[in-house]
DNA sequence: TTGTACGCGTTATCAT
DNA sequence: ATGATAACGCGTACAA
């Protein structure tokens, strides 16, 4: 391995001038500067990051922990994470929670093992993270889903607003038998429980009732479950007209489902999702949605880290995302 | 920080018999072993990577360079060998190329400067790797499309023998107007260049004459480049009865374009993808498509990266991946 | 403007 | 079985 030690050999300065030409500090004349370069690039030195971190305290990378990169949802994110960070000087190592809390507690912990500088957290599961107090103080910021109370610096989806734009969407459309497709609803702050508050409100505002067996859960929010939850919905017997669905990968499984069963969409059944993944333009028939800004969430989630890593004591920050509907042609 | 110099004075032993605890090496007493793991719970000690990296000149990180995390192929392989890694002991940090070359080769220089102990790179455009001889000894193993006469460990998609089999299953549908859609040709051997020699070759051995204008070039491999071939096709009046798509994402835009130009699949056009992303199971009518076995793809990059590491020297292992036709709606 | 000495946390070597 | 010491490559502080 090529040190510095002996690029200054090579360029017959000593070794801190080289690392002063390395980080571009000042105090080195254009000269030396030049030979040091040429002596770099000869030898083909490269700065030993280790060293460097292990002198400075700083590794340069955050950890982005997100249940399941193979979701398009958190690919999607993923990418403009990886780009946000990269224009602050970050570096990205991805970890999978497998949506479970004590792998989202497990990335956590191993996210300091890594010495990474911060954590971005896209926690769906984990409600009691002050079970973890040994992790405060730990630049950690939540991504999406769950609400903390405050504890934390956090981008939240716009969940109850998101939902309860996209009911009354349906509700304007004439629906009047909107199921909704969740994941399970065991916890009372999850994702899942704020959207379907977002739905009851506007059922409640329009003066539709509520129909029990229209609030379907899955244990799951992948296409599979969502195809399930659509055979079962029809197979109920229970007539409907609009399906909400949690996300936008459960809602390609309940498209699926529907035309397994024959249902036409929007004819028969209008269905609308939740994040706007790039698949749901190309669908067929294309998938209406509630499209939160995801390089807005990204940058902030990323902006966040970096204040938070500079300035471990300041007061949280709470973001909710901004979105819009983009209606296509499955509530057309 | 906590330091094992901090344990070993908590545990009244030296730092060194610390460090054979954390390492589980033997030749510790029983007795010892007890206290200073006692120690080391009660301290909250964790190892500091960036210090044993620095001894060892190994950071136990492997880079994955992909062109793209947010396309749903990339996604699942990221998934797979995240997986793998992690049963390796390595852990995997992602880096996106942009599928370009240049994207490529920095990826590569980008993980020596981060002291990766090696690369697998997913390159869809790098064919003129001997340019980077200074890369020469890095444990760098290719995974995917490209071809490189052998110069690297490699684990090749079944590009030739994939869209043969897709092609042929079209021409036992009756197909006899078989369209191909890749990626532009410019370079002789890009994956695109392969999986049209399979088309090629399957429709020589059934005697089906080619038509050039059956043979569309796409600019990138999108969903939405997808959907103007599949609409120039139609509209350019040349009449089809099959499509051969070069990867089930453009093959989704395809759908999606046969759908505007108002052709129903299979009825009118079928077509076949290639990756077998999972969204594929799900579109309406489903997609049937070449599945190469992920996984498997997965696990023997990780191998062989592995392998490298361990002995730079040995000679390169071309591997071709198992696949199998998944015949779905699109083809019935 | 350039050089020297030391410390970051860990591990290898050698000694006890 | 355990401990002392010296490296690993870089950056800070200070001296020249």
């Amino acid at each position: 391995m090529v040190t510095m030690e002996d690029v200054a050999r090579l360029a017959g300065v000593s070794k801190m001038t080289v690392s002063n030409v390395v980080n571009n500090r000042d105090g080195v004349g254009d000269l030396v500067r030049q030979r040091v370069l040429e002596a770099i690039r000869r030898s083909g030195y490269r700065v030993n990051l280790s060293a460097r971190t292990l002198r400075s305290g700083r590794t340069g990378v955050i950890g982005l922990a997100v249940p399941d990169i193979e979701l398009p949802y958190f690919g999607h994110l993923a990418a403009h994470v990886i780009e946000a960070a990269g224009r602050q000087g970050f570096h990205v190592a991805i970890e999978q929670t497998g949506a479970a809390a004590a792998g989202e507690a497990d990335a956590i912990a191993h996210s300091r093992t890594l010495h990474f500088d911060g954590l971005i957290l896209s926690a769906v599961e984990l409600d009691r993270l002050d079970e973890h107090p040994a992790e405060a103080g730990y630049p950690l910021v939540m991504l999406g889903e769950q609400d903390f109370g405050g504890r934390f610096d956090h981008v939240a989806m716009p969940n109850e607003e998101g939902t309860k734009a996209a009911t009354n969407h349906l509700a304007d459309r004439g629906c009047r038998r909107i199921a909704i497709v969740t994941g399970r609803a065991s916890d009372d702050v999850s994702m899942v429980t704020r959207r379907r508050c977002g739905y009851l409100a506007a059922l409640a505002e329009r003066g539709i009732g509520v129909d029990p067996a229209l609030l379907f859960s899955l244990d799951d929010a992948s296409m599979e479950a969502g195809r399930e939850a659509a055979r079962s919905l029809v197979d109920s017997g229970h007539e409907i007209d609009g399906v909400v669905a949690v996300t936008d990968t459960v809602a390609l499984g309940v498209l699926r489902g529907l035309a397994d069963r024959g249902l036409r969409v929007p004819e028969d059944v209008r269905l609308i999702g939740f994040d706007d993944i790039p698949e749901s333009g190309f669908t067929v028939p294309s998938l209406s949605t509630v499209a939160p800004d995801h390089r807005w969430m990204a940058e902030r989630a990323v902006e966040l880290v970096a204040q938070r890593i500079r300035a471990p004591l300041r007061p949280t920050v709470q973001y909710i995302a901004p979105f819009e509907l983009m209606i296509r042609e499955s509530t057309r």
